[in-house]
DNA sequence: ATTATCTATAGATCTATAGATAATGC
DNA sequence: ATTATCTATAGATCTATAGATAATGC
Protein backbone atom coordinates (compact mmCIF):
# COMPACT_ATOMS: atom_id res chain seq x y z
CA UNK A 1 0.00 0.00 0.00
CA UNK A 2 2.80 1.91 -0.29
CA UNK A 3 2.67 4.97 -2.43
CA UNK A 4 5.48 7.54 -4.50
CA UNK A 5 6.79 10.52 -3.05
CA UNK A 6 5.07 12.89 -5.08
CA UNK A 7 2.13 10.96 -4.33
CA UNK A 8 2.78 11.22 -1.02
CA UNK A 9 3.25 15.15 -0.93
CA UNK A 10 -0.19 15.12 -2.96
CA UNK A 11 -1.94 13.04 -0.51
CA UNK A 12 -0.66 15.75 2.33
CA UNK A 13 -1.96 18.61 0.60
CA UNK A 14 -4.89 17.17 0.09
CA UNK A 15 -5.66 16.10 3.88
CA UNK A 16 -4.59 20.02 4.33
CA UNK A 17 -7.35 21.35 1.73
CA UNK A 18 -10.05 19.29 3.54
CA UNK A 19 -9.05 20.03 6.81
CA UNK A 20 -8.87 23.38 5.84
CA UNK A 21 -12.46 23.63 4.38
CA UNK A 22 -13.91 21.00 7.16
CA UNK A 23 -12.48 22.81 10.27
CA UNK A 24 -14.19 26.26 8.79
CA UNK A 25 -17.52 24.14 8.35
CA UNK A 26 -17.56 22.42 11.57
CA UNK A 27 -15.49 24.13 14.10
CA UNK A 28 -12.17 21.95 14.90
CA UNK A 29 -14.37 19.89 17.09
CA UNK A 30 -17.39 19.15 14.75
CA UNK A 31 -14.97 17.10 12.44
CA UNK A 32 -12.33 14.07 13.96
CA UNK A 33 -9.50 12.74 12.10
CA UNK A 34 -11.30 9.62 10.93
CA UNK A 35 -13.72 11.52 8.53
CA UNK A 36 -11.19 13.71 7.76
CA UNK A 37 -9.20 11.07 6.31
CA UNK A 38 -12.06 9.55 4.59
CA UNK A 39 -12.71 13.27 2.91
CA UNK A 40 -9.08 13.18 1.54
CA UNK A 41 -9.79 9.38 0.22
CA UNK A 42 -7.67 8.37 3.13
CA UNK A 43 -7.88 5.64 5.67
CA UNK A 44 -7.62 6.69 9.69
CA UNK A 45 -4.23 5.36 10.35
CA UNK A 46 -2.40 6.91 8.04
CA UNK A 47 -3.22 10.52 9.65
CA UNK A 48 0.17 10.17 11.79
CA UNK A 49 2.42 9.74 8.76
CA UNK A 50 1.42 12.96 7.84
CA UNK A 51 0.56 15.03 11.29
CA UNK A 52 2.04 14.78 14.46
CA UNK A 53 -0.94 15.28 16.15
CA UNK A 54 -4.77 16.74 15.29
CA UNK A 55 -3.37 20.06 17.13
CA UNK A 56 -0.65 20.04 14.47
CA UNK A 57 -2.88 19.81 11.77
CA UNK A 58 -5.44 22.14 13.04
CA UNK A 59 -2.33 24.62 13.05
CA UNK A 60 -1.32 24.19 9.65
CA UNK A 61 -5.00 24.15 7.81
CA UNK A 62 -5.79 27.78 10.09
CA UNK A 63 -2.35 28.81 8.09
CA UNK A 64 -3.69 27.48 4.60
CA UNK A 65 -6.62 28.77 4.89
CA UNK A 66 -5.34 32.31 5.61
CA UNK A 67 -2.76 31.71 3.02
CA UNK A 68 -5.77 31.15 0.39
CA UNK A 69 -8.20 33.86 1.50
CA UNK A 70 -5.06 36.21 1.10
CA UNK A 71 -4.33 35.24 -2.41
CA UNK A 72 -8.15 35.93 -3.32
CA UNK A 73 -8.07 38.63 -1.90
CA UNK A 74 -5.00 40.00 -3.84
CA UNK A 75 -6.91 38.72 -7.14
CA UNK A 76 -9.67 40.42 -6.71
CA UNK A 77 -7.73 43.81 -5.87
CA UNK A 78 -6.05 43.22 -9.10
CA UNK A 79 -9.12 43.02 -10.87
CA UNK A 80 -10.86 45.80 -9.41
CA UNK A 81 -7.96 47.91 -10.32
CA UNK A 82 -7.80 46.96 -13.72
CA UNK A 83 -11.08 48.09 -13.80
CA UNK A 84 -10.32 51.70 -12.38
CA UNK A 85 -12.54 50.56 -9.40
CA UNK A 86 -11.31 50.99 -5.68
CA UNK A 87 -9.62 47.83 -4.79
CA UNK A 88 -10.26 48.11 -0.75
CA UNK A 89 -14.09 48.77 -1.67
CA UNK A 90 -14.34 45.51 -3.99
CA UNK A 91 -12.43 43.16 -1.34
CA UNK A 92 -14.81 44.50 1.26
CA UNK A 93 -18.17 44.43 -0.87
CA UNK A 94 -17.31 41.02 -1.45
CA UNK A 95 -16.21 39.66 1.91
CA UNK A 96 -20.04 40.90 2.81
CA UNK A 97 -21.92 39.42 0.16
CA UNK A 98 -24.29 36.81 0.97
CA UNK A 99 -21.99 34.56 -0.90
CA UNK A 100 -19.49 34.41 1.26
CA UNK A 101 -21.77 33.68 4.14
CA UNK A 102 -23.21 30.62 2.89
CA UNK A 103 -19.80 29.25 2.18
CA UNK A 104 -18.04 29.13 5.17
CA UNK A 105 -15.69 26.29 4.09
CA UNK A 106 -14.21 28.81 1.30
CA UNK A 107 -14.21 31.74 3.54
CA UNK A 108 -12.60 33.73 6.11
CA UNK A 109 -11.06 31.53 8.84
CA UNK A 110 -11.60 34.18 11.05
CA UNK A 111 -15.51 34.41 10.93
CA UNK A 112 -15.78 30.86 10.79
CA UNK A 113 -13.25 29.26 13.52
CA UNK A 114 -11.81 33.10 15.73
CA UNK A 115 -13.94 32.55 18.78
CA UNK A 116 -12.49 28.70 18.86
CA UNK A 117 -8.81 30.10 17.77
CA UNK A 118 -8.66 32.02 20.82
CA UNK A 119 -9.02 28.84 23.18
CA UNK A 120 -6.81 26.79 21.47
CA UNK A 121 -3.03 25.85 21.99
CA UNK A 122 0.09 27.89 20.87
CA UNK A 123 0.71 26.59 17.18
CA UNK A 124 -2.70 27.92 16.44
CA UNK A 125 -2.88 30.87 17.99
CA UNK A 126 0.46 31.70 15.93
CA UNK A 127 -0.48 31.15 13.18
CA UNK A 128 -3.42 32.87 13.79
CA UNK A 129 -1.47 35.77 14.85
CA UNK A 130 0.53 35.74 11.55
CA UNK A 131 -2.30 35.49 9.34
CA UNK A 132 -4.12 38.50 10.85
CA UNK A 133 -1.00 40.25 10.84
CA UNK A 134 -0.79 39.73 6.89
CA UNK A 135 -3.64 40.11 5.95
CA UNK A 136 -4.08 43.68 8.07
CA UNK A 137 -1.11 45.01 5.95
CA UNK A 138 -2.44 43.99 2.76
CA UNK A 139 -5.43 45.54 3.52
CA UNK A 140 -3.31 48.80 4.63
CA UNK A 141 -1.54 49.07 1.35
CA UNK A 142 -5.19 49.43 0.11
CA UNK A 143 -6.43 52.73 2.34
CA UNK A 144 -7.15 55.39 0.19
CA UNK A 145 -5.77 57.45 3.43
CA UNK A 146 -2.75 60.05 3.51
CA UNK A 147 -0.55 58.74 6.58
CA UNK A 148 0.74 55.23 6.98
CA UNK A 149 -0.67 55.48 10.86
CA UNK A 150 -4.11 56.33 8.75
CA UNK A 151 -3.59 53.34 6.21
CA UNK A 152 -3.36 50.89 9.09
CA UNK A 153 -5.88 51.87 11.45
CA UNK A 154 -8.05 51.70 8.83
CA UNK A 155 -6.74 48.41 7.79
CA UNK A 156 -7.45 46.88 11.41
CA UNK A 157 -10.91 48.81 11.75
CA UNK A 158 -12.46 47.67 8.94
CA UNK A 159 -11.14 44.07 9.44
CA UNK A 160 -12.80 44.35 12.81
CA UNK A 161 -16.34 44.94 11.15
CA UNK A 162 -16.08 43.08 8.83
CA UNK A 163 -15.45 40.12 11.10
CA UNK A 164 -17.87 40.68 13.19
CA UNK A 165 -20.38 41.34 10.21
CA UNK A 166 -20.07 37.71 9.39
CA UNK A 167 -20.02 36.42 12.49
CA UNK A 168 -23.76 37.92 13.67
CA UNK A 169 -24.87 37.21 9.95
CA UNK A 170 -24.20 33.92 10.09
CA UNK A 171 -24.94 33.00 14.05
CA UNK A 172 -28.61 34.77 13.23
CA UNK A 173 -31.67 32.12 12.24
CA UNK A 174 -33.43 34.83 10.28
CA UNK A 175 -32.66 35.81 6.93
CA UNK A 176 -33.69 39.27 6.42
CA UNK A 177 -31.95 40.38 9.78
CA UNK A 178 -28.74 38.38 8.50
CA UNK A 179 -29.27 41.16 5.03
CA UNK A 180 -29.80 43.68 6.97
CA UNK A 181 -26.44 43.43 9.55
CA UNK A 182 -24.88 42.42 6.09
CA UNK A 183 -25.66 45.82 4.00
CA UNK A 184 -25.41 48.24 7.44
CA UNK A 185 -21.90 47.51 7.71
CA UNK A 186 -21.62 47.71 4.30
CA UNK A 187 -23.01 51.45 4.66
CA UNK A 188 -20.77 52.13 7.34
CA UNK A 189 -17.65 51.64 5.23
CA UNK A 190 -19.15 53.56 2.77
CA UNK A 191 -19.50 50.75 0.20
CA UNK A 192 -20.68 52.01 -3.32
CA UNK A 193 -22.70 49.03 -3.93
CA UNK A 194 -25.33 47.12 -2.52
CA UNK A 195 -23.37 44.30 -0.28
CA UNK A 196 -25.18 41.64 -2.71
CA UNK A 197 -23.97 39.83 -5.57
CA UNK B 1 -30.93 12.96 48.55
CA UNK B 2 -34.07 14.86 47.82
CA UNK B 3 -34.17 18.66 48.16
CA UNK B 4 -36.83 21.52 48.80
CA UNK B 5 -39.37 23.19 45.76
CA UNK B 6 -37.04 26.10 46.10
CA UNK B 7 -33.32 24.38 46.57
CA UNK B 8 -34.23 22.72 43.33
CA UNK B 9 -34.69 25.87 41.59
CA UNK B 10 -31.54 27.34 42.89
CA UNK B 11 -29.85 24.91 41.88
CA UNK B 12 -31.36 24.43 38.23
CA UNK B 13 -29.95 28.28 38.36
CA UNK B 14 -26.71 27.14 39.51
CA UNK B 15 -26.60 25.61 36.31
CA UNK B 16 -27.69 27.56 34.06
CA UNK B 17 -24.81 30.86 35.37
CA UNK B 18 -22.61 28.21 35.09
CA UNK B 19 -23.17 26.95 31.85
CA UNK B 20 -23.70 30.64 30.82
CA UNK B 21 -19.74 31.31 31.96
CA UNK B 22 -18.21 28.00 30.76
CA UNK B 23 -19.77 27.60 27.25
CA UNK B 24 -17.90 31.39 26.91
CA UNK B 25 -14.42 30.30 28.36
CA UNK B 26 -14.27 26.67 26.78
CA UNK B 27 -16.84 26.84 24.03
CA UNK B 28 -20.16 24.24 23.64
CA UNK B 29 -17.78 21.38 22.86
CA UNK B 30 -14.92 22.33 25.60
CA UNK B 31 -16.83 21.49 28.96
CA UNK B 32 -18.91 18.75 29.62
CA UNK B 33 -21.74 17.81 31.31
CA UNK B 34 -20.23 16.31 34.06
CA UNK B 35 -17.78 18.86 34.75
CA UNK B 36 -20.53 21.68 34.63
CA UNK B 37 -22.48 19.37 37.11
CA UNK B 38 -19.64 19.62 39.02
CA UNK B 39 -19.02 23.78 39.34
CA UNK B 40 -22.34 23.61 40.13
CA UNK B 41 -22.04 21.90 43.18
CA UNK B 42 -24.14 18.69 41.72
CA UNK B 43 -23.54 15.47 40.01
CA UNK B 44 -23.47 14.21 36.94
CA UNK B 45 -26.82 12.16 36.75
CA UNK B 46 -28.48 14.56 38.20
CA UNK B 47 -28.67 17.33 34.98
CA UNK B 48 -30.89 15.52 33.04
CA UNK B 49 -33.77 16.14 36.22
CA UNK B 50 -33.31 20.02 34.93
CA UNK B 51 -32.66 19.77 31.24
CA UNK B 52 -33.95 17.56 28.25
CA UNK B 53 -30.58 17.49 26.60
CA UNK B 54 -27.33 19.42 26.55
CA UNK B 55 -28.83 20.97 23.53
CA UNK B 56 -31.57 22.53 25.52
CA UNK B 57 -28.90 23.77 28.34
CA UNK B 58 -26.82 25.48 25.38
CA UNK B 59 -29.48 27.20 24.16
CA UNK B 60 -30.91 29.01 27.62
CA UNK B 61 -27.34 29.49 28.54
CA UNK B 62 -27.26 31.52 25.56
CA UNK B 63 -30.49 32.98 26.73
CA UNK B 64 -28.97 33.74 29.81
CA UNK B 65 -25.92 35.57 28.39
CA UNK B 66 -27.71 37.30 26.57
CA UNK B 67 -30.03 38.99 29.23
CA UNK B 68 -26.86 39.63 31.98
CA UNK B 69 -25.06 41.47 29.01
CA UNK B 70 -28.49 43.25 28.20
CA UNK B 71 -28.58 44.29 31.52
CA UNK B 72 -24.91 45.27 32.02
CA UNK B 73 -25.40 47.55 29.24
CA UNK B 74 -28.55 48.91 30.57
CA UNK B 75 -26.49 50.12 33.63
CA UNK B 76 -23.61 51.53 32.17
CA UNK B 77 -25.84 53.66 29.74
CA UNK B 78 -27.92 55.03 32.79
CA UNK B 79 -24.74 55.70 35.00
CA UNK B 80 -22.95 57.51 31.95
CA UNK B 81 -26.37 59.49 31.15
CA UNK B 82 -26.42 60.61 34.92
CA UNK B 83 -22.86 62.23 34.32
CA UNK B 84 -23.95 63.76 31.58
CA UNK B 85 -21.96 61.64 28.78
CA UNK B 86 -23.07 59.55 25.88
CA UNK B 87 -24.56 56.59 26.99
CA UNK B 88 -24.03 54.84 23.44
CA UNK B 89 -20.01 55.30 23.74
CA UNK B 90 -19.50 54.23 27.24
CA UNK B 91 -21.06 51.01 26.34
CA UNK B 92 -18.97 50.71 23.45
CA UNK B 93 -15.79 51.95 25.46
CA UNK B 94 -16.72 48.85 28.11
CA UNK B 95 -16.96 46.61 25.41
CA UNK B 96 -13.68 47.66 23.68
CA UNK B 97 -11.58 47.22 27.01
CA UNK B 98 -8.62 44.64 28.09
CA UNK B 99 -11.04 43.70 30.90
CA UNK B 100 -13.22 42.58 28.61
CA UNK B 101 -11.38 40.77 26.32
CA UNK B 102 -9.77 39.23 29.20
CA UNK B 103 -12.93 37.75 31.28
CA UNK B 104 -14.96 36.05 27.73
CA UNK B 105 -16.51 33.99 30.76
CA UNK B 106 -18.83 36.71 31.51
CA UNK B 107 -18.60 38.70 28.52
CA UNK B 108 -20.49 39.23 24.83
CA UNK B 109 -21.92 36.03 23.81
CA UNK B 110 -21.51 36.94 20.07
CA UNK B 111 -17.71 37.29 20.63
CA UNK B 112 -17.50 34.06 22.84
CA UNK B 113 -19.13 31.88 20.92
CA UNK B 114 -20.72 33.16 17.43
CA UNK B 115 -19.19 31.30 15.32
CA UNK B 116 -20.01 28.19 16.98
CA UNK B 117 -23.32 29.51 17.14
CA UNK B 118 -23.48 29.43 13.36
CA UNK B 119 -22.53 25.81 13.53
CA UNK B 120 -25.53 24.78 16.17
CA UNK B 121 -29.09 23.67 16.20
CA UNK B 122 -32.58 25.71 16.26
CA UNK B 123 -32.70 26.34 20.03
CA UNK B 124 -29.61 27.89 20.46
CA UNK B 125 -29.68 29.86 16.92
CA UNK B 126 -33.18 30.93 18.12
CA UNK B 127 -32.14 31.76 21.12
CA UNK B 128 -29.04 34.04 19.86
CA UNK B 129 -31.62 35.68 17.48
CA UNK B 130 -33.53 36.77 19.77
CA UNK B 131 -30.91 38.35 22.04
CA UNK B 132 -29.08 40.11 19.10
CA UNK B 133 -32.10 41.59 17.94
CA UNK B 134 -32.61 42.66 21.36
CA UNK B 135 -29.26 43.88 21.91
CA UNK B 136 -29.42 45.65 18.53
CA UNK B 137 -32.69 47.60 19.52
CA UNK B 138 -30.99 48.51 22.42
CA UNK B 139 -28.12 50.58 20.74
CA UNK B 140 -30.54 52.07 18.03
CA UNK B 141 -32.39 53.87 21.17
CA UNK B 142 -28.85 55.21 22.05
CA UNK B 143 -27.96 56.29 18.60
CA UNK B 144 -27.26 59.76 18.01
CA UNK B 145 -28.45 60.17 14.31
CA UNK B 146 -31.93 61.68 13.57
CA UNK B 147 -34.19 59.09 11.74
CA UNK B 148 -35.01 55.82 12.89
CA UNK B 149 -33.80 54.20 10.23
CA UNK B 150 -29.76 55.70 10.42
CA UNK B 151 -29.80 54.53 14.20
CA UNK B 152 -30.83 51.32 13.37
CA UNK B 153 -28.06 51.25 10.83
CA UNK B 154 -25.59 52.56 13.36
CA UNK B 155 -26.67 50.45 16.02
CA UNK B 156 -26.31 46.95 13.79
CA UNK B 157 -22.51 48.66 12.08
CA UNK B 158 -21.45 49.03 15.16
CA UNK B 159 -22.50 45.88 17.29
CA UNK B 160 -20.43 44.00 14.23
CA UNK B 161 -17.69 46.01 14.74
CA UNK B 162 -17.58 46.03 18.56
CA UNK B 163 -17.83 41.71 17.80
CA UNK B 164 -15.54 41.60 15.34
CA UNK B 165 -12.75 43.63 17.14
CA UNK B 166 -13.30 41.46 20.13
CA UNK B 167 -12.92 38.17 18.43
CA UNK B 168 -9.71 39.90 16.77
CA UNK B 169 -8.41 40.88 19.69
CA UNK B 170 -8.66 37.25 21.09
CA UNK B 171 -7.73 35.33 18.90
CA UNK B 172 -4.05 36.40 18.26
CA UNK B 173 -1.60 35.57 20.58
CA UNK B 174 0.41 39.24 20.45
CA UNK B 175 -0.90 41.54 23.15
CA UNK B 176 0.53 44.63 21.75
CA UNK B 177 -1.61 44.10 18.37
CA UNK B 178 -4.56 42.64 20.36
CA UNK B 179 -4.25 46.13 21.93
CA UNK B 180 -3.91 48.26 18.68
CA UNK B 181 -7.11 46.42 17.08
CA UNK B 182 -9.10 47.66 20.36
CA UNK B 183 -7.69 50.71 20.29
CA UNK B 184 -8.31 51.04 16.09
CA UNK B 185 -12.06 50.17 16.57
CA UNK B 186 -12.41 52.68 19.16
CA UNK B 187 -11.16 55.63 16.85
CA UNK B 188 -13.37 54.27 14.36
CA UNK B 189 -16.21 54.65 16.48
CA UNK B 190 -15.07 58.17 17.63
CA UNK B 191 -14.85 56.83 21.10
CA UNK B 192 -13.80 60.16 23.23
CA UNK B 193 -10.86 58.71 25.69
CA UNK B 194 -8.56 55.37 25.02
CA UNK B 195 -10.34 52.31 24.90
CA UNK B 196 -8.36 51.26 27.79
CA UNK B 197 -9.94 50.77 31.52
C1' DA C 1 -45.93 8.50 48.52
C1' DT C 2 -43.39 11.37 45.74
C1' DT C 3 -39.29 12.94 43.72
C1' DA C 4 -34.53 15.40 43.43
C1' DT C 5 -30.23 13.71 43.48
C1' DC C 6 -26.78 10.10 43.62
C1' DT C 7 -23.94 6.00 41.90
C1' DA C 8 -22.95 3.12 38.21
C1' DT C 9 -22.91 2.00 33.58
C1' DA C 10 -24.29 1.40 28.62
C1' DG C 11 -23.18 2.80 24.13
C1' DA C 12 -21.03 5.86 21.11
C1' DT C 13 -17.11 8.43 19.62
C1' DC C 14 -12.53 10.26 19.48
C1' DT C 15 -7.25 10.49 19.45
C1' DA C 16 -3.37 7.89 19.03
C1' DT C 17 -0.71 3.60 18.40
C1' DA C 18 0.77 -1.24 17.07
C1' DG C 19 1.55 -4.45 13.74
C1' DA C 20 0.53 -6.16 8.98
C1' DT C 21 0.63 -5.30 4.09
C1' DA C 22 2.30 -4.15 -0.29
C1' DA C 23 4.42 -0.92 -3.42
C1' DT C 24 8.51 2.10 -4.14
C1' DG C 25 13.24 3.02 -4.95
C1' DC C 26 18.11 2.00 -3.90
C1' DA D 1 15.11 -2.93 2.32
C1' DT D 2 12.37 0.81 3.19
C1' DT D 3 8.15 2.98 4.14
C1' DA D 4 3.25 4.90 3.15
C1' DT D 5 -0.92 3.18 4.11
C1' DC D 6 -4.14 -0.12 6.00
C1' DT D 7 -6.75 -2.81 9.70
C1' DA D 8 -7.59 -3.33 14.39
C1' DT D 9 -7.66 -1.78 18.90
C1' DA D 10 -6.34 0.49 23.38
C1' DG D 11 -7.63 4.01 26.42
C1' DA D 12 -10.03 8.07 27.36
C1' DT D 13 -14.13 10.79 27.29
C1' DC D 14 -18.84 12.11 26.51
C1' DT D 15 -24.10 11.98 26.51
C1' DA D 16 -27.84 9.78 28.37
C1' DT D 17 -30.22 6.34 31.24
C1' DA D 18 -31.38 2.90 34.99
C1' DG D 19 -32.03 1.94 39.52
C1' DA D 20 -31.00 3.15 44.41
C1' DT D 21 -31.27 6.50 48.09
C1' DA D 22 -33.08 9.73 51.20
C1' DA D 23 -35.48 13.98 52.11
C1' DT D 24 -39.77 16.64 51.16
C1' DG D 25 -44.58 17.55 51.44
C1' DC D 26 -49.34 15.84 51.18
Amino acid sequence: MKVSKEQMAENRERILDAAAQLFREKGFDGIGVADLMKSAGLTHGGFYGHFASKDELMAQASGRALERLQSAWAAIAREATERGQDPLAAIETAYLSPRHRDAPGQGCLLAALGGDAARQGTAVRQAVTEGVRAQVEGLATLAPVRTKAARRQRALADYASLVGAMVLARAVDDEALSNEILHATAVSLRLPEPASR
